[in-house]
DNA sequence: TTTTGGGG
């Protein structure tokens, strides 16, 4: 069985090739079709969807031809492109090593690019930093990630001495370069602190000086930089598995969540990355030592008042189906087509609709009845695990036209609800569902295709 | 083989 290499396909003899590596800084030409080269990642963004068929990965590279020159911290572009998700390289630590082979190359505006097509003839090789493996592969005994790349494009990767040579060469020039850089200079990112000026998305090094699980998936995240200002952020554990209290982060294009009514509240998009430091990182340990894991003075009252804990349930369920299995959103509104049943869930409150607790009462005059009587008609927009991750809205209701879903807010019911201590009942209720680590335990009714809350109260 | 674009 051979070995792939690089086979010169061009020849009927079959004649295997070494690869040339190029350093960045000694290409002379403006454009090359086809450049191998090794680099340090010193930034990277999460392989995202652009259409259909294509996913694309942007990163910024080092290496020890193009870094530091004069005060500036030069580095190259280098874009991935594919139709697959799996195709492109997720990078999760600033200093972990790439290998390119075939790359495009294009110099403009001072600034060298490299450009990628998964889906024609380029490939990479992931390398750590250290012969440590990176922290998100699972290292069994006695594997030896010393020369052994630990993600790579394809099916496999060629690996020769010349290869051998290189990544202890890259290797030992990046440890020295990271411990005597910071790297990620202050123009990269905006201290928290002015985050509130930034028009658009940003950039932020700091700390992880909290993290809380809320759930299998998610995790909220309490970030603090030099700036000493706090700010919260709610990640994906599957995309980010690797943040632990304490450690210190890069996170690549955030925006202030203006949707939310939690205080001081960043949001990711799809193309956002958080990343670590290699170990020997200057600017990581001189982060870690001026980033307390307290709270400062500025930030005493918001974090008392934003305790991060794990989920309470804000209710219960009662009646003959209160012990029904849970079933998750996603289930209950995409995949069950009957347009009647009953299902017990657990969610989040996002909205609540109408905004005002004194119009959550109408009145209403069942058929044939001689008078009004006043109902609750109050629509909520929900959340689980299961649709954390897409864009849809999932509504159900409080609508208690048929009786069903009056014991809702204890103390209060429909005709008392009007009343100056019903309101004060029902904004301290509604405030308590709106909060973000508040979670509901519901039995919801589908009729006809809608959902409604029944035998379902709140606790106190 | 592909968006001259690269911060989505």
């Amino acid at each position: 069985m051979k070995r792939r290499t690089d086979l010169d396909t061009k020849s009927s003899r079959k004649v295997y090739k070494k690869y040339e590596y190029t350093e960045i800084g000694s290409i002379e030409e403006e454009n090359e079709a086809s450049i191998n080269f090794y680099a340090v990642v010193i930034d990277a963004c999460f392989p995202y969807k652009v259409d259909e068929k294509k996913y694309m990965c942007y990163l910024k590279v080092i290496d020890t031809t193009h870094n530091v020159k004069e005060g500036d911290d030069n580095f190259a572009i280098v874009a991935l492109q594919s139709r697959k998700f799996e195709d492109l390289p997720i990078i999760q630590r600033c200093g972990d090593i790439i290998r390119v082979h075939r790359a495009e190359y294009n110099y403009k505006d001072d600034q060298h690019y490299f450009k990628l097509n998964m889906s024609y003839s380029s490939s990479w090789a992931l390398f750590s930093a250290d012969e440590e493996v990176a922290p998100e592969v699972i290292k069994d005994e006695g594997d030896d990630f010393t020369y052994r790349s630990y993600a790579y494009s394809g099916k496999q990767y060629n690996f020769d001495t010349q290869d051998q040579k290189l990544l202890k060469n890259t290797r030992a020039w990046n440890k020295s370069y990271f411990a005597k850089n910071d790297v990620i200079i202050d123009e990269m990112y905006t201290p928290l602190s002015q985050a509130r000026q930034e028009e658009g998305d940003f950039n932020v090094v700091g700390k992880v000086t909290q993290i809380v699980h809320r759930d299998y998936y998610t995790s909220d995240l309490r970030v603090k930089d030099t700036s000493k200002a706090t700010w919260f952020l709610t990640v994906s554990r599957r995309k980010f598995p690797r943040l632990y209290e304490g450690v210190i982060i890069k996170i690549r294009s955030v925006n202030i969540d203006s949707e939310t009514e939690r205080e001081r509240c960043l949001e990711l998009a799809p193309h956002s990355n958080i990343m670590t430091f290699v170990p020997f990182s200057r600017l990581a340990k001189s982060l870690d030592s001026q980033i307390s894991l307290s709270p400062d003075k500025v930030d005493k009252e918001l974090i008392k008042k934003v305790i991060l804990t794990e989920p309470v349930l804000a209710t219960t369920t009662f009646g003959d189906y209160s012990e029904l299995p849970l079933t998750e959103l996603s289930e209950i509104f995409e995949d069950v087509t009957d347009k009647d049943a009953v299902f017990r869930a657990r969610f989040s409150i996002l909205k609540i609709t109408p905004d005002r607790v004194e119009d959550y009462v109408e009145e209403y005059t069942p058929k044939g009845a001689p008078r009004s009587k006043p109902v609750y008609k109050v629509q909520f927009l929900i959340k689980d695990p299961s649709t954390a991750l897409n864009d849809n809205l999932y509504k159900i209701y409080l609508y208690s036209h048929g009786d069903l879903g009056k014991e809702f807010f204890p103390g209060v019911d429909p005709s008392s609800a009007q009343t100056p201590s019903g309101h004060s009942k029902l904004r301290k209720y509604a405030s308590t569902l709106m909060k973000f680590n508040v979670h509901i335990d519901a039995v919801l009714e589908k009729v006809g295709g809608a959902f409604f809350i029944r035998d379902t109260e709140m606790k106190f």
